[in-house]
DNA sequence: CCATATCCTACTAAAACGATAGGATTTGTA
DNA sequence: TACAAATCCTATCGTTTTAGTAGGATATGG
């Protein structure tokens, strides 16, 4: 399951890909628009900026903007910013990858099929990048 | 990420795939086998025999054992039982379906990505069976 | 200088996770 | 029928994660 923060933050980022080209979003609109708590909101904005997804200025007139075409940035990134990996086993994860106590990698059955599962998943998450949360 | 508990159920039943045709296997046994605190399995192989998938019988000999023919048990069954929904939201779930709060579901794009990442998974995790835990 | 907005650190309550402890219950066998 | 062996059941526990909240520091435009 996603975190809520992970729910949320692609609920703001669907906000900041509808709101493209006009000034920096503030968190208290994209708070008030999806319903989410702005301190909270605030934390998860401020990781998809480090994350380099996001950019941000202060101030008045401030707020965050998109640092990239919607469509380079796949689902994928996000949510390895904000809840880590994707894969069902760390033992499958290519980016979160830590060994096995319990099996033989090369010889471990439930190795193979999350494997599998990984790469169905990552087919798609990998391809289907920010401008697919906005429906047409 | 699968819990600890799902990951040693499916080590305990990929036991009990090799096993089959024998006596009732001990909770020790798999235990000593796949280097798993014993009270810890105790309590998976239970759960998994009050969800219909493992029998047992008490006393001298007794053990757990399978009650179907492996190749007749999805994966997708044990995660439901022991982590519950393999989704990654709610509101996508099959089997526990919860409404969103934050979108009307049939115009959210999140939603909808988020189904077509479930029906890949589940396209998996439905046809492979603990027998293909087993490697030939 | 001041209002506005992000940025940063710390804290907290509740739940989930990963066990552990201790005994009750059932069963086969000597 | 006593005993040993195994499952079964309930409770507890320490740690980590989750989902926030609080309060103020910092930067910026006017």
């Amino acid at each position: 399951m996603l975190s809520k923060k992970a729910q949320y933050a692609f609920h703001a980022l669907t906000y900041l890909v509808e709101h493209r080209g006009e000034a920096p979003v503030h968190t208290a609109d994209i708070a008030a628009s999806k319903n989410i708590s702005v301190k909270f909101l605030e934390a998860i904005l401020n990781d998809l900026r480090r994350a380099g997804i996001l950019g941000s200025r202060k101030g008045k007139g401030g707020g965050y903007y998109l640092l990239k075409d919607p469509a380079q940035v796949p689902l994928a990134t996000v949510m390895r910013v904000i809840d880590g990996p994707i894969a069902l086993l760390p033992c499958v994860s290519l980016n979160f990858y830590e060994p096995c106590d319990h099996c033989d990698q090369t010889r471990c059955g439930l190795n193979r099929l999350m494997a599998e599962v990984r790469d169905s998943t990552l087919n798609i998450l990998e391809n289907k990048t920010l401008n697919d949360l906005v429906l047409q």
